[in-house]
DNA sequence: CATCGATCATAAGCCAGCCTTATGTGAAGG
DNA sequence: CCTTCACATAAGGCTGGCTTATGATCGATG
């Protein structure tokens, strides 16, 4: 019985907008000229007037001779309409810098080999043209990099895999990710100068199914495996090292012979003694990015990507086809 | 050359409500469970999703197997969202509160002789039933007080008109504003108690055209004047004032007689020597309560009125019409 | 490995909110 | 008194946005 006849529950559903319509017209101290700078005809403002009246079930307006005044109700939606502007003015700004890459951040995740090689050229160009997006960087096998990837500990993967390769981490684990071929890797056979097929431009990989091997990391090893499947033979491993520098060493000292990827050799650097051929096949390695479904809508990681892509590109790995990206859909 | 491809000025416009959107989300992790929350289908927080990126220009959210979680351009609009929340749910407040007489003003002007009679009872009615609305007071004669409703210095006006008063503030001068009759207070004579025509119940003015007259303020001597045509003569007005505690001494020292609302006469208290009648005719003068146009769409405003109306009346003066306020068209 | 459940995307269709143009009304000002 | 200005109202049309229905994909479970 202490209510007034007034109190109903209404408020049926007070929207931003009504703020913001309410916030123009004090500001303006005309429908008219609120509706003008909102870009909008004078009725319509009228009606939403009307219409957030019905909602708030309060007058906001009241008629004053020839304009217009707000009620104490009107007066309280306008000044919350102030923080409803001031934050989508700030959303915007935000968003323009986003879009606009003043701001915005990278994290990369790429195998080891492009540590040394590609991976500072990548972030020498980003400093340079959008200093406002942070560029970190980890280092990671393929499989861990698409796993981080997928748990949003990077945004950004750049990966390998060899042609038939079964524990492709861009077949069974990369689903719902969103995989570009950005180019190619050559991979080349290290042997010793002093080698009777260090002669020649390429090297048949036949020609070495005597020698010892040495094999990298476990999918290294695999590729390893498949090539000389392909030669006809099985390799004998006689040492297995994910140190490039140590393969090399190991081959100018007559220990076996190896193949590395191009940018693995390139990684660890000239070392007398060693001959560096390609293969008879052309034989490579397939280079690719990694995001998450979408990911590529995020500004600072598509110019990452993008640049990335120029960079192999540029290194002569095979140009990728264009660059949007491809979703795994179950075969590769 | 400097500018990325992405950089397009775009950014359409971003609406307050893709804000809040991307703020449900944010909090419930998905868009399945924002969407009931928000009491929408699915299919329509997905597609509102999709609106607003292509409004913002960048992706919002990206797919991560089962579910979606948002981008850095996401996590803003999110983060802002919650500003924009904020202020709705501080304007919901406060607005319920205006509703719910929780809070709001009134600012009444009266007329004099109203000060000591209805407008305390008033006031003390607003206190008891309405302790958060407050209500301040001030003393003015209808035409003023019309003046400060229009200027917006007072949000409720109670006034009286005389009939056929052609200065009546409620003719010309209230154009815009709503005017409602909420009752009448009846005109007395007062007259010496050792008066012949003391004896009956009520005075014939027609009786009284010898007498020496007391005016008031320059509207009630109009009505004077006008009541004493009616019955046929013109008055000899011996005194003017409006103060009624020295109009009932001055008849009461015979040096005149009178004729004063009931409400003045209330006012000054009882006074010895002097008798009080009412008129053959039943004169009375209106009560008006005037608002701007609108006004009574705020809750403190309508409780206001319909209190004076309901004290109005209580008090015997004529029952008016229903509450609604009415417009002055021009003539009343 | 196959099925189920959960989540999001897409498609199609429908409704109504909302805007626009045109016109009326009241008030202020010359 | 007539013009000007601001808001209200009316009528109509369009499209944004919601709903239902269905498909696709992934994770989990047995």
């Amino acid at each position: 019985m202490d209510a007034s006849p007034t109190e109903t529950s209404g408020l049926a559903d007070l929207d931003a907008t009504s703020l913001l319509v309410l916030r123009e017209i004090a500001e303006r101290g005309s429908i008219t000229a609120a509706a003008s700078a909102l870009g909008y005809s004078q009725p319509a403002l009228s009606q939403q007037v009307r219409r957030a009246e019905a909602r708030a079930g309060v007058a906001l307006v009241e008629r004053t001779g020839r304009g217009i005044r707000l009620t104490p109700a009107g007066r309280v939606l306008a000044r919350h309409g102030g923080a409803v502007a001031t934050a989508l003015e700030a959303a915007r700004g935000e968003l323009a810098d986003l879009r606009g890459l003043r701001s915005g951040r990278v994290r990369l995740m790429a195998f080891p080999s492009a540590s040394p090689s590609i991976v500072p050229e990548f972030m020498a160009e980003m400093a340079r043209r959008h200093p406002g997006v942070r560029v970190s960087f980890v280092e990671a096998e393929p499989p861990e990099a698409v796993a981080a990837v997928r748990e949003d500990r990077a945004d950004l993967a750049l990966t390998f895999s060899y042609p038939g390769d079964h524990t492709d981490p861009h077949r069974e684990s990369a689903r719902g990710l969103e995989v570009t071929t950005i180019g190619s890797d050559p991979m080349h056979v290290v042997l010793p100068d002093t080698h009777p097929l260090a002669g020649g431009d390429t090297v048949d990989l036949a020609g070495l199914s005597r020698e010892p091997w040495i094999a990298g990391c476990p999918r290294c090893r695999g590729h390893l495996l498949e090539l000389c499947d392909t030669a006809g033979f099985a390799p004998r491993i006689a040492v297995e090292t994910d140190n490039f520098v140590a393969v090399e060493e190991l081959v100018a000292s007559g220990l076996g012979v190896a193949v590395l990827p191009a940018l693995a050799i390139e990684s660890a650097g000239k070392r007398a003694g060693v001959a560096v051929r390609g293969t008879t096949n052309g034989d490579r390695r397939t280079l690719h990015l990694v995001t998450a479904r979408g990911g590529r809508g995020v500004p600072a990681v598509a110019v990452a990507a993008e640049a990335l892509a120029r960079l192999v590109a540029g290194r002569g790995g095979t140009p990728a086809d264009p660059r949007p990206g491809r979703t795994i859909e179950g075969d590769v």
